[in-house]
DNA sequence: ACAGTTTCCCGTAAATGC
DNA sequence: TGCATTTACGGGAAACTG
């Protein structure tokens, strides 16, 4: 049975991709009286939507046409469960041109879906409305990301009034609040939240090496300006690195194998100290969605070696399992190939036993052929001190904003009736 | 612009995937007194089906609802085209239990789509009535091969009359006619059809060792049955090797370097008289759509080493260019990487003279990380005298058919109308 | 229960619109 | 022309349905 969820993307609710269905479910709070009324609701695309705000419209197909008069008392209240999808209204009359220009993106154009109910009780004539959170409409899943950036920076910049104009001025966040929204979304996509060293090198990435948790952040550099020097912004990395997690590195990152999100001045002065063959794991900097293993090698030299790999994206990863790559990695110097150069995983744990119970067991059928691997290969060309603190534990992040607005995502959406339906 | 084609996918006209569009051409053969009446053209889908044919009924959908007289008189001819789509009338009062039980599946159900026009002239009135060749409707792209094993099968085995019933009894094709079909099947998805020795071993692999050109093959055992003891049947497991080609090996199969279709036995033939190191490429008879290599050493003993390589699919073939491969591909034995066993393709080209310029140039950028490569790698375990026939050449194989039924494959969609046009 | 068939929908590529 | 947005549809998987 379908999950409601006013989304057609399980992960990013509110956001909802024309033709593709979605499910919500309106309940009503009050016990009425045992009379069994068909209680009709009505479901309205942008009804009451001023002009100008948006510069599409779309109207609502009722995909498989269930009756809207569904009526369900499982949960001991009387609710309505809705399976509908959006189609856009082609040239519309709209005013295309009217919101400045397209200074605001289609993923920054607020929505709402408004519930309508009529009813007589007792002579009494009753009329019962509410309406979802500002939803964002999109037409191709390459819009998720900005359209998830939209609901979640709404959001968390607004309490009580819907307003579908917020992205006109877009206002800033904290970085105390931005930075819990951020870890949150880890611990939606995965077991587990960003712990203070990665959240304090987000920080830098948004706001310079000094910052305090109460400066603010831009709503245009969270998302709309690219990173100095990159062709994304921040949210778009960052949500790259959310969709690689949940796709191909669940298991590494949940056990907390992935310091992830570390510069790369920190990364030297963590590893410099180390024993030969101690490595760790982050995020790219310069590739959407890329994660490469840095390890740090003692030679002649005073100064160590420390090497990354070139960053492994889901194209690699989706033939080679990542906790293979690991341990199958080779260097090639001279045409000779040299052991694995990754031996402790940063602190010190030996690769085996980190890794061990995640690598893939070699298909060695009997069969005619011989298997073959594909073996991670790098040709060798020639070749600070904070304490090394261990990686902190986050085995139960705090989930942010738990009561708050966010809780809705993972709940059904129930549109309290109370205040419209006077009480008897 | 749109390539008009009976179909909704290039390769394999007259197979029609609902909900995709398609679209197709009617052309009125004789010149007509230059009056500019409109000459309305009607579709219908499955006009005149005898009921009990196919269980399943469509519609037509016309996508952009693009006029049904549109004139086009680019070609000359009076011309109107099309682009529909197809939709599955849901639910139809058919008679689903009616055809013997699916006996026959619904890719070997035929349909049909007719063209008519009314006009009056002269006060003569003069009806045109015309349709396509059997079509054949799926819902899913993995429908395709069996679709067009259909429509390979159906236009191999009739010429006049249209027999939307044929799969109630769907003859046998000799081997002559079917090998025909099959190396222009190679010759459509690439510039290379079959030699004598490919269709040797493919025509062994249907009707056993000793076979004659005269040799009926059974539709159940081209399309039906699996072959013994695998999990596909001969036209599934050669479609997927086309779709190979097509996809991952098409400059390695035009040039010829893909012997491809060759027994095992055979192989060992080829190979145990030849240098160390010289190899051969064919397609796995094991694996769906998978391509190996096979190499020979030489010893102490009297009998060579002659092993195969694992295939590769296309989900290794997406991560790694396959004449990348064969360049770099390494045995490690007892820890050990040894050099690259591959030095000749058969029968005595330098592995480099043949695929060098195949090879994709390595990514050498100058960026903080070091490339890695997907080296694949065997770990070794332990370790006939046909004339090694050179490869016969195969520069340009005959099309067979050419000019008749498949024709219209590639070309429009043209229904003559003469017959049905009093001539004046 | 299960196999043949269809639906669903992501993700890439191409088309379209502005 | 280039960028933003939508459409198209292959392909894998889930859902359906007899």
């Amino acid at each position: 049975e379908k999950q409601p969820c006013m989304s057609t993307h399980p992960q990013k609710p509110l956001v909802i991709k024309t033709g593709v269905q979605f499910s919500t479910k309106v309940r009503l709070l009050v016990k009425l009286p045992a009379v069994d009324f068909n209680l009709k609701v009505k479901t309205t695309f942008d009804k009451d939507l001023s002009p100008g705000i948006a510069s599409r419209q779309f109207y609502i197909v009722t995909n498989p046409p269930k009756s809207m008069d569904t009526e369900d008392f499982t949960n001991g209240g009387l609710s309505v469960d809705f399976t509908l999808s959006l189609k856009d209204k082609k040239n519309s009359n709209s005013s295309k041109t009217h919101n400045g220009g397209s200074l605001v993106s289609v993923t920054e154009e607020l929505h709402s879906l408004t519930f309508e109910a009529h009813f007589t009780i007792h002579g009494l004539n009753i009329d019962l409305e509410t309406s979802s959170l500002p939803l964002v409409v999109i037409s191709n899943v390459g819009q998720l990301p900005a359209a998830w950036a939209s609901v979640m920076w709404y959001n968390l910049l607004n309490d009580g009034d819907k307003n579908l104009a917020f992205f006109g001025n877009p206002g800033r966040a904290t970085w105390a609040q931005l930075s819990e929204v951020l870890s949150w979304q880890f611990s939606v996509n995965s077991n587990r939240g960003l712990d203070q060293d990665q959240l304090q090198m987000l920080g830098e990435k948004l706001l310079g090496q000094h910052f305090s948790n109460s400066d603010q952040v831009y709503w245009s550099k969270f998302w709309k300006e690219n990173i100095p020097g990159k062709a994304f912004s921040f949210w778009i990395w960052l949500d790259s690195i959310l969709e690689l997690i949940r796709k191909h590195l669940l298991p590494v990152w949940n056990q907390n194998y992935i310091m992830g999100f570390v510069s790369k001045e920190t990364e030297r002065l963590l590893l410099r100290e180390k024993e030969s063959g101690t490595f760790l794991l982050r995020f790219s900097e310069s590739h959407l969605g890329g994660i490469t293993f840095t390890w740090v090698q003692h030679g002649h030299n005073a100064e160590p070696d420390i090497n990354s790999v070139e960053p492994y994206t889901k194209s690699r990863l989706t033939a080679l399992h990542f906790p293979d790559v690991i341990r199958d990695y080779k260097l090639i110097s001279d045409g000779v190939v040299t052991e694995n150069p990754l031996k402790f995983l940063y602190p010190d744990i030996p690769k085996d036993e980190a890794f061990g119970q995640l690598y893939n067991k070699l298909p060695s059928q009997a069969n005619p052929y011989i298997p073959s691997t594909l073996i991670p290969c790098s040709e060798m060309r020639n070749a600070g001190a904070k304490p090394p603190a261990p990686l902190p534990r986050c085995d139960s992040p705090e989930l942010p904003m738990t009561p708050g607005a966010f809780d809705m995502l993972n709940r059904t959406l129930c549109c309290d009736m109370d205040d419209v339906l006077p009480c008897y």
